[in-house]
DNA sequence: GATTAAGATTGAATCGGTTCAATGAAGTTT
DNA sequence: AAACTTCATTGAACCGATTCAATCTTAATC
């Protein structure tokens, strides 16, 4: 603002002392003399100097006490997917602990995103790669700093990442349904092509699903064989995570002869927004429709009813993820953390007919 | 992480060209003949270098291109509660259209957050000032950034702040109540000493409620005046805007003879929180009591049944907030938005006794 | 009083870039 | 051929600090 800033050099001369004197006063005092000391101190306040400019600090010590989470969707994705926020919320406890900050570096289109990672100054990268995985993580690569990928699903052992068994999980919360009896299933599952409409064959399906939802799909199918369920006889319909195709998806589903009795859904989101768009319709849950979701976000457990669905350990991945950056703890590659089922109000045995 | 990291002198230095030059071909391509920019290029791919260094180009130019949020709470308060995201949601959004990162800062005990203040790397400040918003202020103010302070309530007129009109927000509400033909009120407050207990006088809440929620507590109080309904009929409590504070004072309050079949709420959360309690007691809303909030977060409008409220014009106040940053567009000082009262499923009249 | 050790201070190098006045080279005008 | 432009490039200063080997003080020990 004042345009005569001024600066240690200037701090150090008032006072008669040298600048490598001056800056210990201020980074390390308990080296410098405390006379001198105060004289500078007194200088430094009479100068209206408030302590060293971490710009300068920065370019010698290199660290800056940051990390960068980082996201191909705009910055409100942080606070407004579930998920997200979860994650965020965990951690942000982690960074709290160790006196970390943290910088949302985000952007919907690539090459914004591009220029955002580049000039985020941070000391690594936590990835989300929900969305274009692969191309976050090659942005982030170019930067040379550690970075660690969550949610990147299956695929290049060469990039660090943690994440969870998304086939066990899957096929947990699947079994669950099945041992409760029912047998007319549906998947809602996350992006597939947004320009489809109508249920997808599994062929389609395990062809255009992004590893992450592959896995949870073939997870489903592996539980459902074991009840004599083959996966062509359980419609699957993409959505984009969102109230729209949600609501798009079970319109055509639930217009058919023989609805499902029990509704797989691949995010909490999903699942969440299904149970709305069934409370809207008239229809019972888990009365009429049984509904599972996926990562066990807070807001399944105050729904009305609490939705049965399989957590992610989000601790876990935050406290490993933040290690990784700030201890170049790197993990072994491509480690995939446990989940739990957690069984609420959302499930019960499907309505004799 | 290789150490031996090269730098532009050393690209400049390959090329056999000034590192005036080598600054060129990447901060102002236009400048340098192709053939050269060319060459330039080949070698700093060659030695695997990848643009300036952010670190030093920033000391240079000095612009971070970053705004720091700040608040007195841990971090995850940014992901939690639901008027910080709310907030967050919108200034992401205002921020992702400049193309500016956010840099969360904070901390639980002062030191720290005062550390974090100092060291964050941003352009300027948001100030979240719902708890301890003065202290917060004067951190802020050592820093010499530009600044601007949220939800502060009144107080200093020399400190750069956008807040609402808290006083006729209230007002407002509490008159769509009185209206409705209630008469039995009841006041939850934020942020009274948290080891008080109990229902609190007029004469105690004016002495030791923040500015906002006084201001609040006023609104109601001159709403209710019209209607004949005296301060001191209207038990207040207060409350630390979380569930066990408010599950506690509902408790009390609902342990008398004759409770309350309206609830002003002096937040949403609180709002929230209240309903949940209710519903858990058996008591419906809006039959048995009617709840209103204050803030106008999205929860509120899909609780069931939906919470009427008094919202804040949050993308206005993102916004201003923003501009203020990064265009020195620095508002009149204490500006107060007008909020809008927008009426749901919580309000009815009350059960005829 | 001379010798050491410990402590405080200095000065210059360094971090990794950007910027700008000055210089050089090539082309144009008179 | 001299004078004037234009455009590209150079070299050095600068941004605001930290760091460390070297020097200077002071106090303690023999």
């Amino acid at each position: 603002m004042t345009k005569g800033h001024i600066k240690l050099a200037d701090v150090a001369k008032a006072a008669g002392v040298s600048q490598g004197t001056a800056s210990n006063v201020f980074s390390r005092p308990e080296v410098v003399r405390e006379e001198v000391r105060e004289r500078v101190l007194g200088i430094a306040r009479e100068l209206g100097y408030n302590g060293p400019d971490i710009k300068g600090r920065l370019l010698r010590a290199g660290r800056i006490n940051a990390i960068g989470v980082a996201a191909i969707d705009p910055l409100a994705y942080f606070f407004e997917d579930p998920w997200a926020r979860a994650l965020m919320t965990e951690l942000a406890t982690v960074c709290d602990a160790t006196g970390t900050g943290i910088a949302l570096v985000s952007a919907q289109n690539q090459q914004k995103l591009a220029w955002n990672i580049n000039s985020a100054l941070v000391d690594g990268f936590i990835l989300l790669c929900v969305e274009g995985g692969e191309k976050l993580v090659e942005l982030t690569r170019r930067r040379q700093l550690p970075f660690i990928a969550l949610a990147l699903g299956g695929g290049d052992a060469s990039i660090p990442a943690i994440g969870i068994d998304n086939i066990a999980g899957a096929a947990t919360v699947a079994r669950h349904l099945a041992e409760l009896g029912h047998h007319r299933f549906a998947i809602l599952a996350i992006g597939l092509n947004s320009d489809h409409v109508g249920a997808v064959t599994p062929e389609q399906a395990v062809r255009s699903l992004k590893s992450t939802s592959r896995d949870r799909a073939l997870g489903y199918w592996q539980a459902l064989a074991d009840f004599g369920i083959g996966r062509e006889d359980v419609p699957m319909y993409g959505t984009q995570n969102d109230r729209l195709s949600v609501d798009a998806a079970l319109e055509e589903l639930f217009a058919t002869a023989k609805p499902p009795t029990a509704i797989l859904a691949m995010s909490d989101r999903i699942a969440l927004l299904a149970m709305q768009w069934l409370a809207g319709r008239g229809l019972a849950v888990p009365g009429d429709v049984s509904v599972v979701g996926f990562d066990g976000v807070p807001e399944a457990a105050t729904a009305g009813p609490g939705l049965t669905t399989v957590a992610q350990p989000l601790q876990e991945i935050a406290r490993r993820a933040v290690a990784a950056i700030l201890e170049d703890a790197m993990p072994p590659l491509q480690e995939a953390l446990d989940v739990t089922l957690i069984v609420r109000g959302s499930t019960a045995p499907p309505r004799l007919d």
